[in-house]
DNA sequence: GTGAAAGCGCTAACAG
DNA sequence: CTGTTAGCGCTTTCAC
């Protein structure tokens, strides 16, 4: 490995000064500027950049934490946020918790402060005071996708109103003439998936529709779940025309729950989630569903944690997201059948 | 930031003894042993890595560089890969070079040798130089998911044996009855896939069966491009009882073809993929496919890594996964037609 | 403009 | 068993 001593060495100057021009600092004289950058080219000398964090104090790298990265929803997420922190000259280690507390002290343990200078965090798997101690600790956390706006975190963080992309969804099945819905809920009761819920409850209130309590399930959020979930739920109650979903897995699960079962969608029985992951649209038919600005969250959650890094802000800032937006596709129509 | 100091200081010791009671190293008395871990719990103190890694020349981190992580592929390996990474004490950078050689090449120069201990490659769009290059800087590189277990490349692989699982697909489809067989390439041609389809021609030729070359399709590796090609496939051959495509993505591009065409799969069309993602079997009808050992290829690729990185072994190794295994589901069946 | 020197936090001999 | 002494490769004052 070249050092940057040996580069010095071969221009005849000192470390300092091949510093100096590689970073474009003090000024330097164009002789030695040349004759640096040629040692350094017939060298083909890198600047080693776990020593260049030492000395500067600081790692050039992002840590991303998810339960984990093959949940269909994140990958589009990671993307952005790599594109995000590589522009500031940053990496992305990613961090899977496999949604275990025990691995994720692990990871803010070993990286928050000494290998990255930063984290994003997706899954509030983790206690907040985890978080807090790993904030404390010198590396700035940010909350993603943060589900109620309504109830800040002690942390910063960035917020999406899925209040309303629950009550996005819920007013278009009401608009379609449903008023037999079925609701499935990613999360235990009052668990994350909550909010989503609610708002979907308050588009059924204003319309003056009563949702039955024996038509929602908690679940969990995952095709497999949603499958199974429809499945009963069409057998069992022939008069639901319409499946509400809090998230766009179980709502797929229930598009093939609906197949399995002949039943035609949307014309025998309509469906709905929320964020609009990639196999939305290309599932059959298409899922009509409330688009979460996956990417722009990305890149507002890398923005948030540089100002942090920077100390340009301070205390717990939270920015909302554009409000989710409704996407029409195949698997939701007018109601055919009234019970 | 507490430092090793600090502790050495409360605990009444020095900086030296910390470290050793911290890694179990040298003999520590028993007493000394307590008083510096209760040091280090009151002040709470965590190693600093960076600082570590420059101490130790090596930075606990691997990198794995796709062309976008977004890829349904990409997601399933690269948690494979960090679980094995994390089992080593590792943790895992995430590239996306997508698809740019630039953009690769900038991650190569930066991390290479310094950030990074050794490097996981999933696609073969950055030159082989640069690699070997990045190699000589001192980072241990290893392919995954090679192509040609019969053309071993110039750095240590992991190889995936596509052409049998070309074999495979060709055969099962055969199985069935099918004659009329299109194939959905998704590279150009020589490319990346030709081995998947070499090992369909295979299967045909054994089978005295002649694939006619009106009937392939050199196209993108996506569900779109897969989409668009069996739409037409199928619209101006009506002949085709059976579709055969190198990934997954180009075949469930063309379970939707036919859906939008009001083709029953498999009644009307047969359709075979390569890989096994997670949609194929959350497609309907669920996709039959070609399973690629996704899982153990990425923990052969950090084992690999890890061996080249303690210098347990040397040079262009190469190792083959196990044989991709056929895993039917609901898009193939015995012909119905005969043309 | 360029060099000298100190130090980032930790590890790794080697003494004692 | 524990302390001392050198660095790892780079950045960064501060002199010259």
């Amino acid at each position: 490995m070249t050092t940057l001593n040996e580069v010095a060495e071969l221009a005849g100057v000192t470390a300092a000064t091949v510093s100096n021009v590689l970073r474009n600092r003090g000024k330097v004289g164009e002789q030695t500027r040349l004759r640096v950058l040629a040692a350094v080219d017939t060298l083909g000398y890198r600047p080693h950049l776990t020593a260049r964090a030492l000395a500067e104090g600081c790692a050039p790298t992002l840590a991303l934490m998810v339960s984990s990265i093959a949940n269909p929803f994140y990958p589009e997420f990671a993307l952005a946020a790599e594109r995000a922190a590589r522009a500031s000259g940053r990496f992305l280690i990613v961090c899977n918790t496999n949604e275990d507390v025990e691995t994720g002290r692990a990871y803010l343990d070993q990286i928050a402060g000494s290998l990255s200078e930063g984290l994003l965090v997706m899954n509030a798997k983790l206690p907040m005071e985890e978080l807090k101690k790993a904030q404390q600790r010198g590396a700035p956390v940010v909350l993603c996708m943060w589900e109620k706006p309504d109830a800040p975190p002690e942390l910063p963080c960035i917020a999406v109103d899925f209040f309303a992309a629950g009550a996005i969804a819920g007013q278009h099945l009401i608009d379609l003439g449903h008023r037999h819905i079925a609701a499935l809920v990613g999360s235990k009761k009052n668990g994350i998936h909550s909010e989503r819920y609610k708002g979907y409850l308050s588009a059924c209130t204003t319309s003056g529709l009563k949702h039955l309590e024996c038509h929602t399930r908690y679940i969990q959020d995952s095709v497999e779940a949603g499958y199974e979930s429809a499945l009963v739920l069409l057998k069992t109650q022939p008069e639901l025309t319409a499946i509400f979903a809090t998230n766009d897995l179980p709502a797929l699960g229930a598009l093939n729950a609906a197949a399995d079962l002949g039943l035609k969608v949307p014309e025998d029985i309509s469906i709905i989630g929320i964020t609009d992951i990639q196999w939305a649209r290309l599932a059959r038919p298409a899922l009509t569903t409330v688009a979460v600005p996956t990417v722009s969250a990305a890149e507002s959650a890398i923005k948030l944690l540089l100002e942090l890094i920077s100390k340009s802000i301070d205390g717990a800032t939270m920015r909302v997201t554009e409000t989710p937006q409704l996407v029409i596709r195949a698997s939701t129509g007018v109601v055919k059948r009234s019970a």
